[in-house]
RNA sequence: GCUCGUGUGGUGUAGCCAGGUCCAUCAUAGUGGGUUUUCAUCCCGCCGACCCGGGUUCGAAUCCCGGCACGAGCACCA
């Protein structure tokens, strides 16, 4: 109907017509198979098999826009205040899938030219690169530290203040942000080149306090957004009182640029083609783009995600982090209570769960709360196949089962897979121990063992009716052992038996009828369901 | 307040740009069943959604207008 205007008016007429022949043809599918009904067409209207995959559902992150005869380059840009976070995880995952699949480059970019408000933390710089390679499965293609580069930038602000589309304004900012309101031009603003050219000096050469002098990208006063009037660039810290963290850094440089132009000239010149990165900053990419025509220079594809947060978590900010540690309430950044991603690894997540959970999740504009369970269960199908299965009884009770007891027992190490072998369960003592909720009742089967009957009677080899099978430890064949739990709040230890192993500290496993837990040196960590 | 953005089942997501088998995809959660000597894994079934109101059109989840809701920006933070 889309192709045949002239039929279009007749459309009350032709929709139960169509519906007719839909509902044959789909009759003959039903009886002879979708080959037939193709095979059919094949032969009296083969055009219609063309070109009907509209509808089907597209897999993966949607398509980059632009990308022809380029060499694609994306970065992904934290501020090295700390550790990386499982939101930060996003813009690693989607910025590394995209230049990987267009063969292209991932940039590392550190944004550390905040030395007051959010100080770069020293270790950061060696901690991030490892958690990207950790997450991705392959080190960042390229690694760029603004502190680095900050005579580049000087280079683009003195360009800036010659060619006249920026200026020296040494309004107060409460000024500025009444001129803003109210479309007002700053009286800065129509100072000469000269003049502005001796106003940056000064800002260099010390003459100048914090807060006494910035520099302004001349946009427009008359702007619609007033987030985009006249916008700040540049600006003095106090690095004598605040020195930046890294070593030769320091108290170097007074004058700082603010992200929205250091971030700008960066992505020119490392030659950024696609940008992704979170809706708030969608005032910064016209801020940029602002920039950009002045410059003369394109502004790279951009695509934008909304917010993400995790119902368990709610909200956690570096910041917020941060001090929580110093003062205590967390064991450090590895805290498996922690979003961070050293939390999460900690707790067994594996990368390959990550990447998928924030492929799955996309792009969209929209804010979102998911559960923590679409992540775990992304993990789960990483680790089932490869977690020994281990009993583990939680407050336990001892049992003495009386009967024709063998003296060993061979159970599999995974129900799925021989392969993995047998565990050799001792019995010789004739004392087993089983949970507390178990034990009240009656009978009861172990699990890959026998039936037992009132009083410990040894029942039926083979089972032999419905009642509940519940794992157990043998006395002999278990040693004590604690069970933590991460809860939001606290961490709870649980007390009980598990049986013999010789697993590693690290390895996943499955407690039969818990959950998946990841060995530690004194205990097992509870990972999830 | 001004500016920008987003509204599809419980939670996410595909479809929207180029309107028509869309009585709307897939996943997760929930639920029922099967396999299994785990409340695991795996398999099968069920459940459940186009924010509201107008308009354009033979036909609207899709285009237009209005409303409502939610979020973000308006930092000399990133």
């Amino acid at each position: 109907m889309s192709t045949r205007a002239d039929l279009r008016q007749h459309g009350g007429q032709i929709s139960p017509l169509v519906a007719q022949s839909v509902a044959k043809a789909n009759a003959l599918a039903q009886e002879n198979g979708l080959e037939h009904v193709e095979s059919l067409l094949k032969e009296e209207a083969p055009h219609l098999l063309e070109g009907r995959q509209k509808q089907e559902r597209r897999e993966g992150l949607p398509e980059l826009k632009d990308t022809e005869g380029k060499d694609i380059v994306l970065r992904f840009a934290p501020n090295p205040n700390g550790p990386l976070s499982f939101g930060h995880a996003r813009g690693v995952v989607i910025n590394g899938t995209y230049a990987h699949e267009h063969k292209g480059t991932l940039i590392l970019r550190f944004d550390d030219t905040d030395t007051t408000v959010k100080p770069p933390m020293l270790d950061a710089y060696d901690i991030i690169p490892k958690e990207v390679e950790w997450l991705l499965g392959r080190p960042a293609d390229r690694i760029v530290i603004a502190s680095d580069r900050i005579p580049l930038y000087y280079e683009h602000a003195e360009r800036m203040l010659s060619e006249g589309f920026g200026y020296i304004c040494q309004c107060p900012a409460e000024d500025f942000r009444t001129f803003r309101e109210t479309k007002q031009d700053c009286p800065c603003r129509d100072k000469s080149v000269d003049l502005n050219v001796e106003g940056w000096n000064m800002m260099l050469d010390g003459t100048y306090n914090p807060g006494d002098a910035v520099v302004r990208v001349k946009t427009d006063m008359e702007l619609k957004n007033p987030a985009l009037r006249d916008w700040p660039a540049l600006r003095i810290q106090d690095t004598e009182k605040n020195p930046h963290p890294r070593p030769g850094i320091g108290s170097k440089y007074r004058v700082w640029p603010l992200l929205d132009f250091q971030s700008a000239v960066e992505d020119q010149l490392q030659g950024v083609t696609h940008i992704v990165r979170g809706k708030d900053l969608m005032d910064s990419t016209r801020k940029q783009t602002l920039l950009y025509q002045h410059f003369g220079w394109n502004y790279p594809e951009t695509i934008y995600w909304g917010r993400v947060k995790v119902h368990e978590w709610g909200g956690f900010s570096t910041s917020k982090m941060r001090a929580s540690i110093e003062n205590g309430e967390y064991t450090g950044w590895d805290d498996p209570r922690l979003p961070t991603l050293q939390g999460l690894k900690l707790r067994g997540i594996q990368p390959e769960a990550l990447r998928n959970f924030w492929i799955e999740l996309g792009v969209t504009q929209k804010d979102i709360s998911v559960p923590l369970a679409t992540l775990f269960s992304h993990n789960t199908k990483g680790i089932d196949d490869d977690a020994p299965r281990l009993s583990f009884v939680r407050s336990p009770v001892t049992v003495s089962i009386h009967g024709d007891i063998p003296d060993d027992i061979k159970i599999p190490v995974h129900p799925n897979h021989d392969a993995m072998g047998k565990r050799i369960i001792s019995m010789r003592n004739n004392q087993i121990m089983i949970e507390q909720e178990d034990a009240n009742n009656p009978t009861y089967r172990l699990k890959e063992f026998a039936d037992i009957d009132e009083g410990g009677q040894l029942g039926s080899i083979s089972r032999s009716d419905k009642r509940s099978i519940i794992h157990w430890v043998s006395a002999e064949s278990s040693t004590e052992a604690i069970l933590t739990l991460p809860l939001q709040e606290n961490i709870e230890h649980i007390k009980g038996r598990v049986e013999h192993h010789n697993y590693p500290i690290g390895t996943i496993v499955q407690l039969e009828r818990i959950g998946y837990a990841i060995i530690r040196k004194d205990d097992f960590l509870l990972m999830h369901e």
